[in-house]
DNA sequence: ATAATTTAGTTAATATTATTAACCTAATTA
DNA sequence: TAATTAGGTTAATAATATTAACTAAATTAT
């Protein structure tokens, strides 16, 4: 009856990153951390599980001479992105 | 930017559990179960955080000589589920 | 020059939450 | 009367998330 939701995806800050990911080509760490709210160690921790589950993929790099960190969604976080979606909605659909 | 997810309702099995009730009258704790696939524990914890939220209203009767417990959604619990949904679907805009 | 502050994170420890496993009471069936 | 089923509850455990402390290098202030 109710389909499972993917616990990687049920998580308000894991879903907020691919939430801004899905619509945008490239971002860097900062700016995830600034449109989240959340703080630097949250955020750091929660990429690494998405990176980990082949949702995004993040590059480090450096701009001017301070390391960034940049990262974009995979193929593979996009789909499971929709499908989450479709999951979700199906516990609202009495609305 | 992110609206915070009502954390009560942003779990699998107590957002399952306010799906249901939303859409009947009352139902049974076995219909509960079934409907959801959660043990009878879980169940149990869940569904008093919710009655302790003021989400659902739990009466325990009988039926014939078994006890049965029955429940229903309240306004308030209406009121955070559709709160809820408006916000998860914020999430989920740029699809 | 060097001390304090800022940028950009990581990681260990802690706090929170969810789930299971064991348990309880009473009724029913073998 | 012994085992099983119905209908749960609760203590213990497992899984997750969050914070707080820390690292390293660059920049600014004294």
């Amino acid at each position: 009856m109710y389909k499972d939701l993917n616990p990687l995806l049920h998580s308000q800050l894991r879903l907020a990153v691919m939430s801004v990911l899905i619509g945008i080509e490239e971002v860097e760490f900062t700016f995830l951390k600034e449109k989240t709210g959340a703080t630097a160690g949250n955020l750091s921790l929660q990429m690494g599980k998405l990176e980990e589950a082949g949702y995004i993929k993040i590059i480090k790099g450096f701009k001017g001479k301070y390391p960034v960190t940049k990262c974009h969604i995979t193929e593979s976080g996009k789909k499971a992105f929709c499908e989450y979606a479709t999951v979700i909605k199906s516990y609202l659909q009495h609305l």
